[in-house]
RNA sequence: GGGCAGGUACCAAAGUGGCCAAAUGGGGCGGGCUGUAAACCCGCUGCGGAAACGCUUCGGAGGUUCGAAUCCUUCCCUGCCCA
């Protein structure tokens, strides 16, 4: 029924930072085997960011694979420890959420994981369930198990303690309450970003003290966002949502610097790591374009969220647009209104009065930039006027934005 | 409670009476090139104006001055140090 150990364990370390320890997962995966007995692999989310992008889809992707492989996998929601705020890479203590706003965020959670995750297989779990039925006497009895100088060696702690910034110490009990999550289902292995690492291990120390064996610990790198430096964050806008319209991630993703995209493929595709090595190399000589390796890696990413077609679709519409420089094959429409007696329809006018630019100024420096095209041809006069006899004209402004006009009388 | 340092455009940061619509970098946008919304090169980046120029902007509100991002008063906010 389980596959071969060694084969699952080439898949399972695929695009892993860290696993803590390698030995103990071949020895929870031998035994899995023979007692015929999937793992309980558990990975916390927090429910503060409703919008799911390619950054954290790196950890879904890695719970995939324990799915694929036969193991259980729990998608647990830190509800409970949301009303904490976790301070992991934090300079400040993070704002505690409302009850509602942790509700309305794993409700969005659910329906965007579901799209990497099989729904049948993917068990979904609040930590409030125990956290929140924890006595007083429990919460000590728990952080009796643990040192304040072990927990002040977490690398944030530590810098605000000698920053002289404050530490709340409920802040100090978040790890210790994540660790109980696995206490409570009883995980033999967990799955985090690196910048978990600290959490998961104490994971493990509060698994010992409550007579469980501890559980595997497997830190997934954090995905650099678009641009290749910082990483991948919506405030930093270098992301990419899963929710996004299949043309705007392919479109992203073909934006992405050449370099990054083998870092892409490894974490985003289930491309074997040496396929990946192979294309690398005959890139680098010349045999293969990177610009047709990108685009089959963002027709696989596409794909994954929207299927092959629309995979398929994004590609074909990019090359139209910006290959052939052609039309898209949809445009927003604009539908322009003329009123009576208007026999002129001043191009720079309309681009503010449309919504299309924010003033005039920037219409006219579009214009004079030589970025604005009415029907294939190029604008050069700032006063240039549409011709009101066409009750359909395209409208282009730079290489990305088009747009349908639509001219109707009053 | 006391002391100190700050708050400048999308972000970072210079500017400390006129030469400031405000250097520089990043970001964004446009063009060129290209197989790419890669890389690289050039340009633009408050509003109005074809332009000359005008208007609004440097935490808020007042004031001094022919003239204020710059000086004064006051208020708000942030950070650090001491208690």
């Amino acid at each position: 029924m389980f596959k071969p150990v060694e084969e699952q364990l080439k898949l399972l370390k695929k695009g892993a930072v860290e696993i803590i320890q390698e030995e103990d997962l071949v020895r929870k995966l031998e035994r899995s085997r023979k007692e015929n007995r999937p793992l309980r692999v558990k990975a916390g989310f927090d429910p503060t960011a409703p919008d799911i992008h390619l950054g954290h889809t790196v950890l879904l992707r890695k719970m995939k694979h324990f799915q694929e492989l036969g193991h259980e996998v729990i998608f647990l929601i830190g509800d409970f420890t949301g009303l904490i705020g976790d301070p992991s890479g934090r300079s400040a203590t993070r704002p505690a959420m409302t009850r509602e706003e942790i509700n309305r965020n794993a409700e969005t959670y659910k329906q965007q994981v579901f799209k990497i995750l099989d729904p049948q297989k993917t068990i979904i779990d609040f930590n409030s369930r125990w956290l929140g039925a924890l006595s007083s006497f429990d919460i000590i009895k728990l952080t009796s198990k643990y040192t304040v100088a072990r927990i002040l060696e977490r690398d944030d702690f530590t810098k605000r303690f000698k920053a002289g910034l404050p530490i709340s110490v409920h802040e100090l009990l978040y790890p210790l309450m994540q660790a109980y999550d696995s206490v409570a289902l009883e995980a033999d292995v967990e799955l985090g970003g690196t910048d978990q690492k600290f959490n998961l291990l104490v994971g493990r120390e509060i698994q010992r003290e409550y007579g469980q064996e501890p559980q595997v610990i497997l830190t997934m790198p954090l995905l650099e966002g678009l641009d290749g430096v910082e990483k991948m964050s919506k405030s930093l806008g270098n992301y990419v949502g899963i929710n996004e319209p299949p043309e705007e991630i392919f479109g992203k993703l073909m934006s992405i610097p050449d370099d990054l995209m083998y870092r892409y493929y490894e974490l985003l595709t289930d491309v074997p790591t040496d396929q990946i090595e192979d294309w690398k190399k005959q890139a680098r000589e010349g045999q293969l374009n990177p610009r047709d390796l990108k685009a089959d890696l963002a027709r696989m990413v596409v794909a994954d969220f929207w299927g092959a077609e629309e995979g398929q679709r994004a590609a074909e519409e990019f090359d139209r647009i910006f290959k052939h420089r052609d039309l898209p094959s949809e445009m927003e429409e604009k539908m322009v209104e003329r009123g009576e007696g208007q026999t002129r329809l001043v191009l720079v006018d309309l681009m503010v009065n449309l919504g299309i630019v924010p003033s005039r100024g920037e219409a006219k420096r579009l214009i004079r930039q030589g970025g604005v095209y009415v029907d294939g041809r190029r604008v050069e006069d700032l006063e240039h006027e549409l011709d009101v006899t066409r009750t359909e004209q395209i409208l282009k402004i730079g290489k990305r934005k088009f747009y349908r006009l639509k001219l109707s009388n009053k």
